[in-house]
DNA sequence: TTCACTGCAAAACGTTTGCAAACAG
DNA sequence: CTGTTTGCAAACGTTTTGCAGTGAA
């Protein structure tokens, strides 16, 4: 899936620019298995790049998203977290702590089919997210 | 009516008290089996009580959903969508239209326990959101 | 030069909150 | 009378946008 480039037409074959501060966006979101919010990633990036603005770190998110770098992970009407693994995962996120973690179920093919079903929609994507207790938070104090 | 939850703890005493404009707030989503978000809620109460304010219609939304009267649905950060129903279930979202439908998944006991697994967490409950083309949406012109 | 990208500030959006007045018990 | 709820407006946090300036092909 290189679904890139919607308007600029210039640009060689859907190649991403990789501008200096996309890099440091991209890396920051990369350089952990935390899932920073945009006002992480911004702290973060200004540490490497102290001029880079707030608009440029949202949009160079907004643009490694579309171009597959990232994944964009909405969940409530909080602070939309990134993610860097892009291929289908799922997500358990912690009710106590907050924290994110990715996990992957087997299984997902035969269970899109049986929601499409259910739903009598044409699927395009499932997207799972268990809510719990996280290894940390449920052990014994 | 339906009795309902004082377990909420915070308040000493005194029943959770459905005023007239909660009342109105939880007519509205009952009355129909969309998912209205909290600006459409308002719009549509306001037929009904036209002195009714924004700001109330969020503080029912938010009394109705911890009453167990109705449940939210955010996705993604746009606004927060309420829904009717308030036992488990799952939701389709049309990627053309926007449309949110509920549907039933069979099997999801299994399948929050296989997810509990895979993540180590303690599950508490488990979110399925299947993103595709809802029946109009799919069907040729 | 050209054209996309950056940075800034301000707008946009959904939601919450502070407070005085209205109301229910 | 006491405590809750309302309505208003203003604040809030997150994200997007308009626009002038920058910088790379």
């Amino acid at each position: 899936m290189r679904k890139l480039d919607k308007s600029a037409g210039k640009r060689g074959f859907g190649e991403p620019v990789l501008t200096r501060q996309r890099k440091v966006v991209l890396d920051v979101v990369q350089s952990g298995d935390t899932h920073p919010t945009a006002g992480e990633v911004f702290a973060a990036a200004r540490k490497m790049m102290p001029a880079i603005s707030f608009a440029t770190v949202y949009n160079s998110l907004r643009y490694l998203k579309q171009a597959g770098l990232v994944r964009e992970v909405a969940f409530g009407n909080g602070a939309s977290r990134y993610d860097r693994e892009t291929d289908r995962h799922d997500h358990a996120i912690c009710s106590e702590c907050g924290t994110l973690v990715d996990f992957d179920l087997p299984g997902t093919v035969e269970l899109i089919r049986a929601a499409a079903r259910a739903s009598r929609f044409k699927a395009e994507s499932i997207h799972l997210t268990l809510v719990g207790l996280c290894p940390q938070c449920r052990a014994p104090k």
